[in-house]
DNA sequence: ATTCGCATGTAACTAGTTACATGATTTA
DNA sequence: TAAATCATGTAACTAGTTACATGCGAAT
């Protein structure tokens, strides 16, 4: 069992999901390849973590949805109470940041702003996605006890993560020209 | 080269090192294990990026120091330009806050009080950190093109986003106790 | 015409972790 | 006297990425 197991079990817990499906929702941790959560799943069912059951389509491919089961349950809310490891962020962005007395000054600043928009793109999707949690709530903020409630704050966390991102950014770049409002 | 040799790199071009001092340096991006980090050095030596210098001491075991050389500063700036790789982070804690719904309060009040505790720690060397490289800059705010200015953004960054998560704790224990003040 | 979304899988590889191995000095 | 710091390395393993493989339907 490791945190991406737990991360799948996480995420069936809220609801069945196709591997394909889950792969996508896998963003909002990290971003795990499909290549790693497809055997990753029939490992867990293996273990009767989870059941599948297999959904015939037309026009698209079939699919297999995977339900979790009570152990799976069990198991999961066992590993919650423990104390979570570190976490990990790999950025190489920050090497570049760190090298910067490398680089020249344009260089430095289109690194920056690059930085800034990609954040800017990321940060709108995620403030869509929070409206579409919280629409899916009956238009109010879920509570602790809901379904919901766990996918809200931790978006919650992403959006302010990015703008912080953002920030920062734009703090660098006034560092970088003093005289220049950016 | 992996984005690991680059920041082996990157913190070389500031100054001499040896594994063991990059081990611990490497903190600000991630935290590499030396069973990793010792092998690479020796790679990027072959490659000629580095060169090395044993130095012998007394009471204590001897030690290799790495020099950046010319050929690895220009593979190094010349990445530094290219745009950067997605940043990933694996961060346990998002998992347990997404389910969070499957435990009862109490543990979940626990986990938050848990995280803000370490970040509180975190946050405060951070400081300590930043306060030791301003001193180390003659008393003052490093400016882009020294040596310095790296390093003060970049743990800046890693200051503002340990303060993000405390106050995102905070958030989310007012959420879970609307009553009380937490 | 080509790319994107749907959908699942395996094979080969690289990156990262844990454990093994050693050993003196200093601090709690 | 137990643990931490300094210091470097290898072996065995787990986790994660890239590439290979397939194929239809819809949109551009």
């Amino acid at each position: 069992m490791n945190s991406l197991s737990y991360a799948l079990l996480g995420m069936l817990v809220r609801k069945p999901c196709s591997g394909y499906e889950l792969a996508k929702m896998m963003e909002v941790f990290w971003q795990a390849k499909h290549s790693q959560i497809y055997p990753l799943l029939s490992k867990l069912e293996e273990q009767a973590l989870l059941t599948s059951e297999n959904v015939e389509q037309t026009g698209k491919p079939n699919k297999k949805i995977y339900h979790i089961t009570e152990s799976g349950r069990q198991i999961l809310k066992n590993w919650m109470s423990k104390s979570p490891a570190l976490p990990v962020t790999r950025d190489e962005f920050l090497i570049k940041a760190y090298a910067l007395a490398l680089t020249e000054l344009p260089t430095a600043k289109r690194l920056f702003h690059d930085r800034i928009a990609y954040y800017q793109t990321t940060s709108e999707n995620r403030r869509a996605k929070i409206a579409s949690i919280i629409e899916e709530s009956g238009g109010r903020v879920p509570e602790f006890g809901e379904l919901q409630f766990g996918r809200y704050i931790v978006h919650n966390r992403k959006l302010k993560m990015e703008e912080e991102e953002i920030a920062w950014c734009k703090w660098v770049l006034s560092l970088l020209d003093p005289n220049e409002t950016n």
